[in-house]
DNA sequence: CGACTTTGACCGGCGC
DNA sequence: GCGCCGGTCAAAGTCG
């Protein structure tokens, strides 16, 4: 993490000489709003033994959930870490998420050097929340039984779906939930094997995976020996198949509906601009439910997911496109 | 009641 | 200029 923090302040300091568009305060100010909030603390537990069990970044295709921007954890070393309440540290003693080593492998697997990542003429095209071109990137991942998305640890808010040209899935479209944060992705399936879900993101997080919230968490009994569920009210990120029912992270439900069928009659005919389908509740409820769980891909929710959620291995992009 | 999804409409880029 | 297409908006609906 001093790695990052030098790039960071070399270049913050380069800037400021520069144009100042990115000064390193309005960094810091920004990260730590954001690390404030106690879904994303919770989320952000120090490192345990900082050892390679997560390769979350080592192969560079750690888009679906590496935090690739702002310096992520920055702002946090440099100040300590407030006072933690008792669910908080319930959640850090059982968090299997992201370490901070995650984080830095996350942002030193951009493509670009330090002095490029902030270099004023660089921010200045492209702003300073991660849109860039560059951070544009398309994984394609095993969809969960039913051709369910693996959740990422960020909680995803649909904003629309259509139909594609030359794809008879519709692509649903995404905006994470966190405010400020300009990461989108959208979700398809494979014309070649519907079993594959194509995920582009585009732009960068700036903050470390979230909890879902309080609000949506599961019934005990239906979320108890879901993986996936069961970590996500206690363990931070939620890092695998969604088998939650109607709410949850819309990753989750992004699979919900992209298991089913598109009505034919009613959309067929304006497929190719604006047209959506509808889900019945009844039908993502039971395609949604615990007993989905069985069919979950081996390949998703292997043991060293369930060990590190945020690992790459639990994104599972089988495939870098 | 708030969070979230659905879905028709709208907008801008691009090729012809 | 026109039409196609992908991406986004926003009101309405849904759910617990």
């Amino acid at each position: 993490m001093g790695d990052v923090l030098r790039a960071h302040d070399v270049a913050a300091t380069a800037d400021d000489d520069e144009a100042g568009v990115w000064p390193g305060e309005l960094d810091e100010q920004l990260i730590r709003e954001l690390l404030s909030d106690d879904s994303l603390l919770g989320s952000m537990a120090p490192p345990d033994d900082g050892s390679e069990r997560h390769r979350s970044c080592d192969t560079g295709g750690a888009p679906a959930a590496a935090p690739c921007n702002s310096g992520g954890r920055t702002a946090a070393e440099h100040e300590p870490l407030p006072p933690v309440s008792a669910s908080s540290m319930a959640l850090c003693s059982s968090y299997s998420g992201p370490t901070i080593r995650d984080i830095e492998k996350a942002l030193w697997s951009r493509p670009y050097t330090s002095s490029q990542r902030y270099g004023s003429l660089y921010f200045r095209r492209y702003g300073a929340l991660g849109t860039a071109p560059e951070s544009k990137h398309t994984t394609k991942v095993r969809g969960c039984g039913g051709g369910k998305t693996p959740m990422d640890g960020y909680r995803w808010r649909k904003y629309g779906q259509k139909f594609i040209k030359n794809n008879p899935h519709p692509r649903s479209y995404y905006k994470c939930t966190s405010a400020r944060c300009s990461a989108k992705k959208h979700v398809e399936k494979s014309t070649d094997d519907p079993e594959m879900l194509i995920v582009t993101y585009e732009g960068s997080h700036l903050h470390g995976p979230q909890t879902t919230t309080l609000r949506r968490l599961q019934p005990p009994d239906a979320a108890a020996d879901l993986p996936g569920a069961a970590g996500d009210a206690v363990a931070g990120p939620v890092i695998g198949c969604s088998v939650r029912p109607s709410y949850g992270t819309s990753s989750g439900d992004d699979a919900r509906q992209e298991g089913n069928e598109p009505l034919q009659g009613r959309h067929e005919g304006r497929r190719a601009h604006g047209a959506v389908q509808r889900v019945t509740p009844t039908d993502s409820l039971a395609s949604s439910l615990p007993h989905s769980a069985a069919a979950v891909d081996a390949t998703v929710l292997s043991s060293s997911s369930l060990d590190s959620p945020w690992s790459l291995e639990a994104l599972l992009p089988v495939e870098r496109i």
